[in-house]
DNA sequence: CATGAATGAGCATTCATTCAT
DNA sequence: GATGAATGAATGCTCATTCAT
C-alpha cells in the first residue's frame, strides 16, 4: 500500500506546480508570471520545477493544450448528443450549456486557454466547430459566406467576454447564460424556456 | 528661416516615436516590445526615447488614453446625433457606424486600444455608454439587470471580436459589418435596410 | 552461490560507470561531460554514480592517475629490458613500440590521459623517462641543456600528436608509427630496418 | 582633437575587454573561464561585456579566428619569400623563425589560439600548409604518403609542444628553437649555422 | 545495491533606464 | 535636440550533489 502510494508520489510535485503555473498565468499572464513565483507558490525550487517542465514556454503550451482538447471533445460531445435535433439552435444551447458548464468548474485553466494572446487556437476550434453546426440551418443557406462569418465570429465574441464578464465573475451561473445567448442570437426563433 | 524651420522639426522625433511604438505595440504586444524596436524602427537612439516619454509604461498608457478619449468622444456624438431617435436600435446602429469607420481608419492604434490585455478600460467605457442607450430601451424596462447585462457585454465581446476578425482582416468594410450586427442583435425588431 | 554470484555482481556497475565515463570523457572532455551523460549510458540513476565515486573530479583524476601509472610501468619495463643497449635510439624504439601497443588497445583511456588540459601529467612522466634514457646518448655529452630539453620536448609533441592523428586514428599501426619517429629523430644513425 | 579622441572612445572598452579575455581565457581556458571574471578585469559591468561581444562564444571564436588569419598570412608570407630556395628545409626555417617570433610577440593569444581542444583548426592550417612545402621535397617523392603525413604531424606536435614548454615558458628564444627543430627534422642535410 | 525526489549555487543573457557630453 | 557608453536588477536555466527510503 505504501508501496504503491509512492510509485504515483512523483505526481505531487509535478501537478502541484501545474496548478499553482495556471492559477498565476490566470492571474498574472504569461509574461509576468516569473518561475520563481510558481515554484514559491508551490512551496518548491526551481530546479524541481525543471525536473518536471522543460520550460516556462513548454508547460504554458500544455496547459493551453490540455484546455483545448477538453474544449474540443466537449463541443463533439454536445454536437453528436443532439444530433438528431432539426435545428442548430438547440446544438448550439447544448453546446453552450456544457461548455460553460466546464468553464466555471476550470475558472483558471478556461482564463489561460481562452484569452491566451499569442496563440488563439481556442478561437480556431470554436470558429470551425460552431461553422459547421450552423450552415446547415435553413436560416443561412440564402446567404453569402459574409453572414455566417460574422455570425460566428459575433458569436464567439459574446462566448468569450461573457465567460470572463458574467460567468467567471459569478454574476451569472452557465445555465442561464447559456438560455440568454440563445435568445439573443436566435431571436426570430421561439424563445427557449428554462426547464 | 531656420527658426521656423525647427518649429516644424520640433517633435518630428516624438510623433515618429510614438507612431512606431503603436505599430509595435499593435503587432507584438506590450511585453514582446522592446524599447530598442522602437527606437531602431524611429531611427533615433535610446536617449532621445527618454527625451520625450518618461518611461515604456507611460508612454503605452498615453497612447491608450489617446485611444479612449477618441473612442469616448465618437460615441457621445453619435448619441447627441441620434438624439431624437425613439428606438436604441439605431442608436446602436449610428455607433457602430462611426466607431467602425475611426477603427478601420486607425488599424494599429485600434489593435493596442482594444486588445490590451492589463488594463480593460476602453471594454469599460463601452460597457457604460452602450448601457446607458439600451437601458431605456421598451424591450428591457421588464426585465432584471442581468439579461440587460448579458445583452451589453455579448454586444461588446461581439464588437471586439469582429473588429480583429473581420474589420481589421479587411473581410468586411465598417458600414456592412454595423448593419449585420444590428440585424442580429435587434432581430425581432424589422431589419435594418441597406441604404 | 547467490553469494558468489553477487561477488561477481559486485562492482559492476562501478566498472561500468568508469568504463562509460572513459569513453565520454574521451569523447566530450571534463567540462562538456555531464554526470547525467555518464549515468545514463551506464543505465542506473544519479546516486549510484555518488556510491563509487566521490566526485566527478575524482574520478576523472583517478581514470589519469590509472594511465599514468601504466604509462610509467610500460617505460620502466622497456628501459629494463634494453637495459643492455648501448645507444638510446634502440631503447627510444622500444619504448614506442610498447608505447604505441598500449595506447592502440586503450584508445579512450589515452585520450583522456594524454590530452586532459588541465594536469600535464602524462607529459611530466613522459620528460623524466625520456631525458633520463637520452642524456647519455654521446650525442648530448657535449650539448647544452637546452639541446636536450628541445629534443626531448620535440619528441614528447610528436608522439602525442601522432598518437591522435595517426594511431588512433588508425591510419597507422603502432609498430610502422614507433619506426618511423625513430626514423626522424635518429636520423644521422642508420636507418632502423623492419623485422 | 578631443573629438577625434572621442570617436574611438567605443574601442577603449571594447579593447580591454577583448584583451582580458585572451588573457584569461589563455589562462583558464574556455570553459573556466566565465564572463563575470572577463568584466572584472576589464573594471566594467556583464552588459558592457554584451554591448561589444554577442556571447562568450562567439567572442572565443573571434579570437581563435583572428589567430588563424595571423597564422596563415605568416606562412603565407615565409613561403613567397623562400620561394627562390631549392629545399623545405630553408622555407621551413623560415617559417619556423617567422612564426615563433609572432608567438613569442603574442603569448596569451598563441596559447589559446593554439590549444583550444574543441576545434583544432589551428593546426590543420598548419597541416595543409607545411604538407605543400615539403611534399616536393625530394627527400619524400619515392616515399608513400604515410611517411610524409607521419613527418608533417610530428613536425607539428614539436611545434605546439615547444612552443607551450620553450618558448612561451622563456627558456628558449624563438630564433634558437626554429635552429634547432630544423636540426632535428632535417639531420641528414648539413647542420643550420647560426648566423 | 539502488533510486525517486529535491536542491544550493551558479551562469549567461536581457532590458529598461541614465549620465556625461 | 541628440547620442555614445554604461549599468542595476532581473530571469530562465543548468549541474553536481544529497537525503530519505
Amino acid at each position: 500500500m505504501a508501496r504503491e502510494e509512492s510509485k504515483f508520489e512523483w505526481q505531487k510535485s509535478m501537478k502541484l506546480l501545474r496548478e499553482k503555473a495556471i492559477e498565476i498565468f490566470a492571474e498574472y499572464g504569461y509574461f509576468q508570471t516569473k518561475i520563481s513565483d510558481i515554484v514559491k507558490a508551490a512551496n518548491v525550487t526551481q530546479p524541481t520545477f525543471y525536473l518536471y517542465f522543460e520550460s516556462k514556454d513548454v508547460l504554458y503550451k500544455e496547459i493551453i493544450t490540455d484546455f483545448q482538447t477538453n474544449l474540443e471533445k466537449i463541443i463533439d460531445e454536445s454536437v453528436s448528443e443532439s444530433n438528431a435535433l432539426q435545428n442548430s439552435k438547440e446544438t448550439i444551447h447544448v453546446i453552450l450549456n456544457r461548455m460553460f458548464n466546464y468553464f466555471s468548474l476550470n475558472p483558471d485553466l478556461t482564463k489561460v486557454g481562452l484569452f491566451e494572446s499569442d496563440v488563439p487556437t481556442a478561437s480556431k476550434i470554436l470558429s470551425q466547430k460552431l461553422k459547421s453546426v450552423v450552415e446547415k440551418d435553413s436560416r443561412f443557406i440564402d446567404e453569402d459566406d459574409i453572414v455566417l462569418h460574422i455570425f460566428i465570429e459575433s458569436l464567439i465574441g459574446s462566448i468569450e467576454r461573457l465567460t470572463l464578464s458574467a460567468l467567471l465573475s459569478e454574476k451569472v451561473e452557465s445555465k442561464k447564460l447559456a438560455e440568454e445567448i440563445v435568445n439573443i442570437y436566435f431571436a426570430k426563433e421561439k424563445s427557449v424556456v428554462t426547464a
